[in-house]
DNA sequence: CTCGACCTAGGACCATGGTCCTAGGGCTAT
DNA sequence: ATAGCCCTAGGACCATGGTCCTAGGTCGAG
């Protein structure tokens, strides 16, 4: 079984390598082997490991829901279940996020049709919603990224 | 015309007032007047402008964003046009967020779906489509918060 | 006069996901 | 054997939008 340095698990699973390194001082990569100079050696579930990383990422899933998820598949109580859990909160979380950017487009999509674009600024609906004081359900709304 | 330390601001917009010196630091309040002991004395207007941030902050802009946004209103010479552009750029980022999350949503659920629950996680179709490496295409994927 | 609430500056710290730098040691090809 | 790239640890730094802390000054009520 082959075995790589860290510049070369870098290229096969295309991240920088400090960024392996990155991963490691946070728990999401085990310490690797070294050899007798001290450089980490990898082989290909390492590779693996990286790119499973990365397709969780592009589906939003934090490094430490990543974390989570990759412990949960290598413990052998963990049912199907846990990680449906996690899933479920990350699709709700996007579900969220779309209602949230609609709400967003549905406000700025009108403002932006209606800008009479050579005129002064204090034609522009959008300036004027902004100054208009009354946005947002009353009371406070639950902002912060949903 | 009843002046505010920085408390009564912060109460009336409903923000910190740490966040209102933070908004002085980064520009975009602009230093208010002081008393002879050095409080900071805010007016009406700065109420007003404080609203119309967290209005903009609410619509997904930054706050460099909201800044362009306040010099473009306070600047004489900008047309309605240079907001639209600001406000354009806003609203293709929304549509492109949202079209990640579909695909994100897209993926996850059918996933979810068939998720044999009380499994091992071996049979975890979630954790399968991890490991599977086809994902994105060729090449790689403009990432990073579209 | 004193208590408590308010204010000040400035910098440290938080999460998130990295990136870069320093100063040095190792490895390989010519 | 020496150039030239690869590797090491560890901490500083980036953006973003704040939040908190320290150590002290100010102000109004009782």
């Amino acid at each position: 079984m082959s075995r790589f340095k860290i510049g070369e698990l870098a290229r096969a699973a295309n991240i920088p390598r400090d960024t392996v390194r990155y991963y490691e001082r946070t728990g999401l990569l085990s310490p690797p082997e070294r050899t007798s100079s001290g450089y980490r050696l990898y082989d290909q579930s390492d590779v693996d490991r990286m790119i499973s990383i990365r397709a969780a990422q592009s589906l939003d899933f934090t490094l430490a829901e990543t974390k989570s998820l990759l412990e949960l598949q290598a413990n052998d109580h963990a049912k199907a279940s846990d990680i449906l859990a996690v899933t479920l909160v990350k699709l709700s979380q996007a579900e969220r996020k779309v209602a949230r950017l609609n709400r967003i487009r549905d406000i700025l999509q009108p403002l932006a049709d209606a800008c009479p674009q050579d005129a002064a600024t204090d034609a522009c609906p959008i300036l004027a919603f902004l100054s208009n004081g009354d946005h947002g359900a009353s009371g406070d709304e639950a902002r912060k990224e949903n």
